[in-house]
DNA sequence: GAAATCATTTGCCATTTGACAAAAAGCGAT
DNA sequence: ATCGCTTTTTGTCAAATGGCAAATGATTTC
């Protein structure tokens, strides 16, 4: 939990008052490898904060291919923001890669904490807005480059994922097939 | 004017003399084809709306390559918000592709607008979010489709672009030469 | 309108990547 | 250790894409 705090505390200033109503909302929970935190099709109903683990972003493109989009590391929040704060349906899954470790505000205790916390909106907005801007610089450089400079430059963004992760995920996230991408790694290592 | 007013309204609502303060505070201005709004290694000073015309957001690669990261169509915010919120020199370049037509606010004027205005971040910051996520969702599929499918999605997603810019941009754009771009559309057509 | 300049298309060949199938390696349950 | 299952690697071949250079087409300038 202070985990939590601390990292809220990068994005403002909150008094001990405000930090204990954000440790009543706070949910500590574990998702095992595989599980889902939210699904296609379904409104997400919570905001989680990654502790410890991994979680992947993922959908089905109309291939019927699944296409990892996006994993994310400790310490960050997650959530389909858009379908969250819109009360629709997602269009994608959130899947545990890793046991995981979480802290899950529900959408009430969340709502409840923005009427209650001056400043709270700030801080989140702050956050969302950093995490999609990181999105989005992640997966630009994705684009313009071959398999190998991809392959090269992930191992470089996320040193300590490459080998957490199994080889079909990072190959969709890098949009080539299983194949080239071990061939990949046989020809770097 | 009325047309950034009419955009403005659409994420809240703004009294006439809030309209008012905007408009003083607003300088139309021109853009030639091939201007830049903001440059690499500068501090950007403004934020501009789109009233007509196309820009792209585009910057060099560690390979010396250009490379083009988005298109801005007409009635959208266009700013480095990174760089302006945090002060810092852009990485990127923000050109004209077609003469322009903006409405410009300087940084100092911006302010003003967010300390006189209540509920201005307000606004700001839901249109900043949907413009991050729209960008996210219109990368993202670039990456796990081949170059083929990924030209006619850019067609279906821009359709009144894609015979406004030059070959070379919309191909770096997609990731790919000009010469594949080139015999992509060949065989389409 | 001719020349100069720039953008796009095409040809040729090398390289990368994909599709498919089979083999090898890893892993858990018994 | 062995079996059964999944993941990763490898092989073979075909298709897609890139690199380079020349040709063609379009636009600007004088």
């Amino acid at each position: 939990m202070e985990n939590l705090i601390e990292y809220l505390l990068l994005f403002g200033n909150l008094n001990q008052q405000q930090i204990d109503l954000i440790s009543q909302k706070a949910t500590e929970t574990e998702l095992r490898k595989e599980d889902y935190f939210s699904e296609a099709g379904k409104i997400p109903r919570q905001v989680g904060y990654v502790v410890e683990g991994i979680l992947r972003v993922c959908y089905y493109n109309n291939k019927g291919e699944e296409v990892t989009k996006y994993f994310t590391e400790e310490k960050q929040f997650i959530v389909d923001i858009n379908s969250f704060d819109n009360n629709v349906s997602s269009t994608e899954y959130i899947q545990a890669v890793t046991d995981c470790k979480l802290i899950v505000f529900s959408k009430p205790d969340w709502e409840d904490l923005s009427n209650t916390i001056i400043g709270w909106d700030n801080i989140v907005n702050k956050i969302i807005r950093k995490a999609l801007l990181q999105k989005v610089e992640r997966r630009s450089p994705l684009i313009s480059e071959d398999a190998t400079t991809r392959y090269l430059a992930f191992m470089e963004k996320y040193p300590h994922l490459v080998n957490r992760i199994p080889l079909s995920y990072l190959a969709s996230y890098l949009g080539i097939t299983q194949s080239s991408l071990s061939r990949i790694r046989k020809n770097i290592c």
